[in-house]
DNA sequence: CGGCGGTCCTGTCAGC
DNA sequence: TGCTGACAGGACCGCC
């Protein structure tokens, strides 16, 4: 579900709420996300103190204090839901539930388990393997045309399966990869060489300004989305093509198409898009 | 190297 | 009213 700019927004919601915040309390499922949880994690958490809240691509990293890293990736479904006492909590499917010391509390929710929680020593979150491994953030100032043809250059791929590799471009989901792609005009089956600089400054502006755009209207609800305070976002309302398959293109009025392109669906237009 | 398909898991919806 | 199959925001692995 969540993409970076959902995983922003739960960043930016939590911020306010747990920084400075003490852990007294932990419940865990016990059961396996993506990976088995981190054995020690609720034992780990317990006495310690939040002190920042991170975002790469689209995980969250905790600093804690004494130090140590809780990393948070919501998979496709997962929800980190902030709540004040007395709300009702342990609903289906939370894998776990923190309290804080004034009473408030966190719950990590994910009902297809393909998320993933970890706690890691060490001494940044760039030695986070998962982190390491991540390639650059649109919203980095470096994030260009240029860079983007630097890293197109000489690869056969598909343009659409470049922007979701998670180790060039970090935070790029499905949603955001067809609308960057719509925003761009550039076809998702294009191969990465055959775009022209022209075409990749286009391609760099498009995926910054989707990616920013829905930021500010606190990300894309599709079906079951929510920020840390449980509320939907806005920007489904603006979506030109994903999930449009027979609605006309909001620049041509021809219906949009839905391919496959490896197991997942692409939205486009045929017209506007080459 | 890269594309493809399968895998993890539950929920939802369309079609019969 | 069920049942079944397809598909869903992600990521990883092995095979060609």
């Amino acid at each position: 579900m969540p993409e970076m700019p959902e995983v922003e927004t739960i960043a930016r919601q939590l911020r306010r709420r747990v920084e400075g915040k003490r852990i007294v309390g932990v419940r865990l499922s016990g059961l396996p996300l993506r990976k088995p949880v981190s054995p020690g994690l609720g034992a780990a958490l317990v006495g310690r103190t939040i002190r920042r809240v991170r975002r790469y691509g689209k995980y969250l990293v905790l600093t804690l204090e004494p130090k140590a890293f809780w990393l948070i990736h919501l998979g496709m479904s997962g929800r980190l839901l902030y709540h004040e006492p007395g709300r009702a909590e342990g609903a289906d499917h939370t894998h776990a539930a923190i309290l804080f010391s004034d009473g408030d509390g966190l719950e990590y929710r994910d009902p297809r388990r393909f998320g993933l929680l970890a706690l890691y020593e060490g001494a940044s979150p760039r030695a986070i393997p998962e982190i390491r491994s991540l390639g650059k953030d649109p919203l980095e100032p470096g994030f260009t045309g240029e860079w983007l043809g630097r890293r197109l250059r000489g690869s056969r791929r598909e343009v659409k399966s470049f922007l979701l590799d998670q180790g060039v471009l970090a935070g790029i989901g499905n949603i955001y990869a067809c609308e960057a792609l719509f925003g761009a005009r550039i076809h998702p089956g294009r191969r990465c060489a055959t775009l022209t600089g022209r075409e990749c400054g286009r391609l760099a502006a498009a995926v910054q300004k989707v990616m920013r755009d829905a930021i500010r209207r606190r990300g894309t609800t599709f079906s079951d989305f929510r920020g840390a305070d449980g509320k939907a976002g806005g920007n489904q309302d603006y979506l030109a093509v994903y999930m449009k398959e027979g609605k006309q293109c909001v620049e041509c009025g021809r219906p949009i198409r839905r391919i496959s392109q490896g197991t997942r669906s692409t939205f486009f237009c045929q017209q506007c898009q080459r």
